[in-house]
DNA sequence: CCATCTTTGTGCACGCGTTCACAAAGACAT
DNA sequence: ATGTCTTTGTGAACGCGTGCACAAAGATGG
């Protein structure tokens, strides 16, 4: 996803039109190709040597055929009777992904969520370096968090520069995000993971990935009043439609305070 | 762009095959509503009257004629050469989504994103309401999270059932998800939302939605990779290949300790 | 060397989602 | 009423992703 993305699901992402490289990978095959990579590491430090498309597929949750196809986009890695060797395949997926170099990331706006990400154990061990953790909040400057020190986002731009961030994360209210994101590209940044729950504009060439957890719950919610409806209502016509329509607020703030 | 899935890809989402509903919406669609359903809410708080389905794309990142086929699933509920009515189209669409009702949840894994998410405003004001906090943690009984107080795993079961509980959020440790999912999807829960980095078995009629962090990275890693690879060299053929596979470790802990 | 068995790699067909392009529908002015 | 202008709603074509089903490739044993 969602999205499944959700995609992307995706769903997900925004700018990025490219599949005309030398051998394109499918964005299907790329957004499922962390998920190989984690069951392959499962494997790998069970010490098994080689496994089937088959035992792979179940352990990843996909169809096996779906797996081979994936995995021919990558090249032929496979042993035809045997299956596939464990520790070439998660080197050449690590490698695909760029997983065998540094990726230096900063995170703007350290509430909750920014926290929760800080501590995030899966970054360090993917080759995802938290470069710096910043926020518009003097107040919590030089506060350490996850071992490092939060910094002003007067220093974002020297940051990005000087660490050759690429990437960066986004954690900071509704309202901050869009003008966090214009500084962050500005200085540098091409590739943005927005965890606010706003549209981004971004010029070409920037991809953004969006992450919601309202969103995914609206979904999952539209999906249980469909199976309650379903169970004591068999042919379903209209809804009665009250039309007193109980607006909802947009109150909708991911953090206290931040960007 | 990058994940079309979304859609999870869309991407993600697991147990639905339905389709086949009296008018059954795409699930590209559904995943879509959320979207304009917050572009809506922003108008309407403007007191905006009226949109186009341009200008309502515009501000939900989409293709115009995508969201009027998208709005063409629920019915017509357009005025042609006026456009949308802001506050009958967010009711209708919350209506569809089930917003309009209240859908307890309970958070399991109380660590940095339980915490987190405990504190999202986005989901009172959407009709999701915490029913409780859990953690297998009994020093953190008691302790007080946004409100709340976090209530030992024991009482999952009671809780689910008392409430009438159809939601869970998972947000464990990697280790504990599938325990904690099988005791929520007994106890009565039929929908998920796991940000766990596993995958979950679950029964025909269970619907999961997954939020994997770390996998976000990676795809923009990749995409990362690949820009940096067509700056430097046009025609790029296979990559040098270090045969020295760096393997990275999957220690992985979303949280410190939980379920 | 041949037969058999396993498992990969892929050709092909199908279905979903996206987008274009346009006819139909209504608003509005004269 | 009639004509013009705007905007919706949708038919149709296209492209991507998925999954079946099978041939090719290699392992293994006699």
């Amino acid at each position: 996803m969602a999205t499944g993305r959700s995609t992307q699901n995706n769903p997900n992402a925004a700018a990025s039109n490219r599949r005309s490289r030398g051998r394109g990978i499918p964005d299907a095959t790329v957004a499922r190709l962390p998920l190989y990579l984690r069951a392959l590491t499962a494997l790998s430090e069970r010490s098994v040597p080689t496994v089937s498309s088959e035992e792979l597929a179940a352990a990843a949750g996909v169809n096996s055929a779906k797996l081979r196809k994936d995995f021919s986009y990558l090249g032929s890695y496979g042993t035809r009777g045997v299956g596939y060797d464990v520790e070439y395949l998660v080197y050449q997926i690590s490698r695909e992904l760029g997983l065998t170099q540094d990726w230096p990331v900063v995170i703007v706006g350290i509430g909750n969520l920014g926290h929760a990400l800080a501590n995030y154990g899966g970054f360090a061990s993917r080759g995802f370096r938290v470069a710096a953790l910043l926020d518009a909040d003097a107040a919590l400057s030089g506060q350490l968090v996850a071992g490092l020190p939060v910094r002003h986002t007067d220093e974002m731009e020297e940051i990005v520069r000087s660490e050759r961030v690429s990437i960066g994360v986004i954690t900071t209210p509704p309202g901050a995000a869009q003008q966090v994101c214009d500084r962050l590209v500005a200085a540098g940044v091409t590739s943005i993971l927005n965890f606010a729950p706003t549209v981004l504009n971004v010029p070409d060439g920037v991809d953004v990935r969006k992450v919601d957890l309202s969103i995914e719950l609206q979904i999952l919610a539209f999906h249980e009043q469909r199976k309650a409806g379903d169970d004591l209502d068999d042919a379903d016509q209209e809804v009665p439609a009250t039309p007193s329509a109980a607006v909802v607020s947009e109150g909708t703030e991911l953090e206290e305070a931040a960007g």
